[in-house]
This record gives C-alpha cells, structure tokens and sequence, in this order.
DNA sequence: ATTATCTATTGACTATATGCATATAGTGTG
DNA sequence: CACACTATATGCATATAGTCAATAGATAAT
C-alpha cells in the first residue's frame, strides 16, 4: 500500500524530498515543529515557509506516520508540540528511501548520459 | 535565469525529471511527440499519457527551447511534428544537470544518514 | 466501407504543493 | 506597556501535475 499522502500516479517523475526527510529527522530525534525547520536544511531543504512544514506533520498525523504531545518544560513561547515517529512511520520511511534508491538510479543515468554526449560533441 | 516552466521558488525539494529528460533525448536525436514517449520510458518515465508530453512540448517551444517543423516525408498519419532543441534549450539543460547533480547529492545524504540510523539501531 | 493504427491537440476536471498573509499566544526585554 | 522573538495554525490564491475524454487527420489493413 504505497504511502497516501499523493494521490494515486502523482509522483511518477517527481520525489518530493520532504517528506522523507521529515521522516529521518524524526527517527534519528524526536523534535518539535519549528526546530525541524533547521533540520531540514541540512538537506537541502532551506527557507521553507512554516506553514508549509505544520500542514505536513498535521497530514502525517492524520495518517499516522507521527504522533505528537505537548512539552512539559515550556520555553520561550508557547507550549511546543513534540513530533515522534510511529512504526507505521518508519514503514513508510522504508518505502521512501526505496523509492529514493530508484530515483537516484534514473537521475544518475540522465547525467551520465549527458555528460557522455557533451565529451562526444566538443 | 532560472528556465521558466516553473513560478520562482518552487521546484525546491521537488526534481521533476521530465524537463530534463525530453531536453536530453533532444539533443541526442531530434524527435517527434509520438516517439518521445518511449525514449522517456527509458529514464524511468513509463506510460506517460501523451497530453502532458505535448503540452510540455509546447510550453518548451513558446520558452524557444525547442523548436518544431513538419516533417516532409509523412508517416502512418498526420504529419509529423519534429522537435529540435535550441542553443537556448541546451543552455537550460546544462542547468537542469546542474540542479540534478545538486539533488542526487542531497538524495545520497538522505539515503546514507538512514542506513547509517539503521544498521546502528538494529 | 469499416476498422485499426499512428500522430497531434485540446478541454474539463481533480489533486496537490507552495507562497503569502494573517491570527493567536506565550515569554522575555526595555 | 510596547515590542521582539518563539511557536503553532489557518485561509486564500496560484502553479503545476495528472487523469480522462474527445476531436481530428492520415494511412494501412480487413
């Protein structure tokens, strides 16, 4: 059962990276909403719009790939709401970084082929 | 000059190979729409339905990425439309390779920081 | 003559991703 | 108090992607 968050067919030439880099994040720390935003940036994933983030851990949430609960020791503002992933999560993390592999096979052999054309063409 | 097919900003996390794949095959051999579609599948573009092939080729003709003629000796059909890529198209797909070459790397991070989550946490 | 196959094009519709703006609320500082 | 920063959340607009279907022209096969 693939994953749900994409209808289905959409995704056929496309990886979304966030999701799975959610997914990772989650897995190596638990963390809250607003602190992923520097995580996801070691992958690339820089200046994403907050709200971009919130609705995707809230989807994830309605399908189950994560759960959250409020913070006890509050800091500077209000209570953080803390994002763990669930074993469905780390499911559907497998399945991604299996797709990621497939994807990365076909990127890698556009670039190879482009570069074997431009050496050719000089 | 970003390439155009895409509003600014988007394309973060996303890749689609499409573009870049029809650019590629392109330049290799110049082709019509009909053909197009099995040297897509190739590249991991499988039963693409042919709409969104024409439709991209168009938008790329009105970009002056590709350029198109009617092909003189006619086939089983109506004459052909064949597409040849531009100095310009060329240039937009040296960056397309570019920004896969940028991805494939944050992909490979993706990839290895969760092998390497997983075989610490077997 | 009908059918099938090849080829191009377009319209209507749905789903989704992203951007931008804004609302809300707690906490600390001057 | 006013303000800045942290943190979460939602609404609206738009760009893009994809499905499905319809139209249409040309040629080959039955």
């Amino acid at each position: 059962m693939p994953y749900g968050r994409h209808g289905k067919g959409r995704r056929r030439g496309r990886m979304r990276l966030m999701d799975p880099i959610i997914l990772l994040c989650l897995q190596k720390n638990s963390a809250h909403g607003y602190s992923l935003i520097e995580d996801l940036a070691e992958y690339g994933l820089i200046n994403i719009d907050v709200s971009i983030l919130y609705r995707a851990l809230h989807q994830m949430e309605a399908l189950g790939w994560v759960t959250s609960n409020q913070e006890q020791e509050s800091s500077q503002g209000p209570p953080r709401r803390v994002y763990h992933i669930t074993p469905l999560g780390e499911n559907v993390l497998k399945e991604y970084i299996a797709d990621l592999e497939k994807h990365l096979g076909y990127t890698q052999k556009i670039i190879q082929d482009y570069k074997a054309f431009t050496s050719k063409h000089l």
